[in-house]
DNA sequence: AAGGCGTGGAG
DNA sequence: TCTCCAAGCCT
């Protein structure tokens, strides 16, 4: 089969397979001239950068019924749309969203080729080309993780990756056509999602099996070649939880850039081998029983906690009060949350010293 | 150019 | 429990 015949293959199997997703215009639509709102692509595009689509259909529903239009959300104050990123992880990819939202308001909308699209914060190779090509139908090369694997299955390259990636790139770029390159792009992906998977690919219901060199060397379980991590430190720290007599709780939104940046969060140490105490306020802090557990990309993280029970009166040197009815733990990071959580069942059983919800 | 940057689910 | 990994980007 040469590379025409492939991706008619692709489309075939895509025009009967598709997955159906809310950001999506199905096929038969697509062919009828139908192209998605390129607001929809971008969004959707952007959370599922190292997401999966599972993750991802909640925050996108949630942000599309909240901001219907890239100018609603170039309007949004940033804490509403940290809030609301909260728990979807890399983080910068909110406060980029933000950024590109209002850069592309001031422009009047999208750019329609990926050029223009690279140009954006938070867009880059993958992303400008997977929105020219499903938003413009663009003849862009779209290539992701899925498409990698398809790539070096396909063509059976066993250079690990990321050497390979120039390698995979050209090949996927051989075999994008002129014509529907946005189904074309979509169909990659969705065969890498539900057939060519990392464990296991169903080599059986592969509309590529006849021409797939991985699949006649049987080194399919093996592809894509990946040069191995380096291994996670284990990291400590403290975080301290203060309730005001009248349920408040002390919070404070985090530097705006780094780890966790411009998210909400409990103050505490520094995160490292030997962090130091660094309590927001003197008070009588009551050291909790259980520790909160998290991994990030490169470390793990032992957080203990301390608790406390302030006067109204109190002045923390740093975070600011945020009133009960007021705190919503849904708008905190995931590791903030399992502080919370740990911390909420202790201050349950506070039920002299603080109002019960 | 290698490392920083989250999270939850699968095996 | 632990490792891997999912539609990457930025510096």
């Amino acid at each position: 089969m040469n590379e025409a015949q492939i991706g008619t293959a692709l489309l075939a199997w895509y025009d009967g397979h598709a997955r159906r997703l809310p950001w999506r215009v199905p096929p038969a639509e697509r062919r009828a001239g139908v192209l998605p709102d390129p607001y929809r692509v971008w969004l959707s595009e952007v959370m599922l950068q190292q997401t999966t689509v599972a993750a991802v259909t909640g925050y996108f529903h949630r942000f599309t019924a909240r901001w219907p239009t890239v100018e609603a959300l170039a309007a949004a104050e940033d804490a509403d749309v940290m809030a609301e990123w909260a728990g979807l992880g890399y983080y910068a990819r909110a406060r980029n969203l933000l950024k590109c939202a209002r850069t592309v308001t001031d422009l009047g909308g999208f750019p329609d080729k990926a050029e223009g699209l690279r140009a954006l914060p938070g867009i880059g190779a993958y992303t400008s080309a997977a929105v020219a090509a499903i938003a413009f139908d663009r003849a862009e090369p779209v290539v992701d993780g899925n498409v990698e694997r398809v790539m070096a299955r396909l063509y059976d390259i066993h250079t690990p990756l990321p050497a390979a990636k120039p390698e995979l790139t050209a090949r996927a770029a051989a075999l994008t056509p002129d014509k529907r390159p946005g189904d074309h792009a979509q169909a990659v992906m969705d065969l890498g999602a539900t057939i060519c998977t990392p464990r296991s690919p169903a080599c059986g219901i592969c509309p590529l099996r006849a021409p797939c060199a991985a699949r006649a060397a049987g080194t399919q379980g093996a592809l894509p070649k990946k040069t191995p991590k380096k291994a996670k430190p284990l990291r400590l720290g403290t975080a301290y939880v203060a309730r005001r007599e009248d349920g408040a709780w002390l919070l404070e939104t985090r530097p705006a850039s780094g780890l966790l940046g411009g998210m909400l969060g409990f103050p505490g140490t520094d995160w490292s081998e030997a962090p130091q105490p660094a309590p927001p306020l003197s008070a009588d802090w009551r050291p909790l029983g259980a520790e909160a557990r998290h991994t990030f990309t490169h470390f793990h993280l032992a957080l203990q906690i301390e608790t406390a029970v302030l006067p109204m009166e109190a002045q923390p040197a740093r975070g600011t009060w945020v009133a009960r009815h007021a705190f919503r733990p849904a708008s905190l990071p995931t590791v903030m949350r399992k502080v919370h959580d740990l911390a909420q069942a202790a201050f349950t059983d506070c039920k002299w010293m603080l109002p019960q919800d």
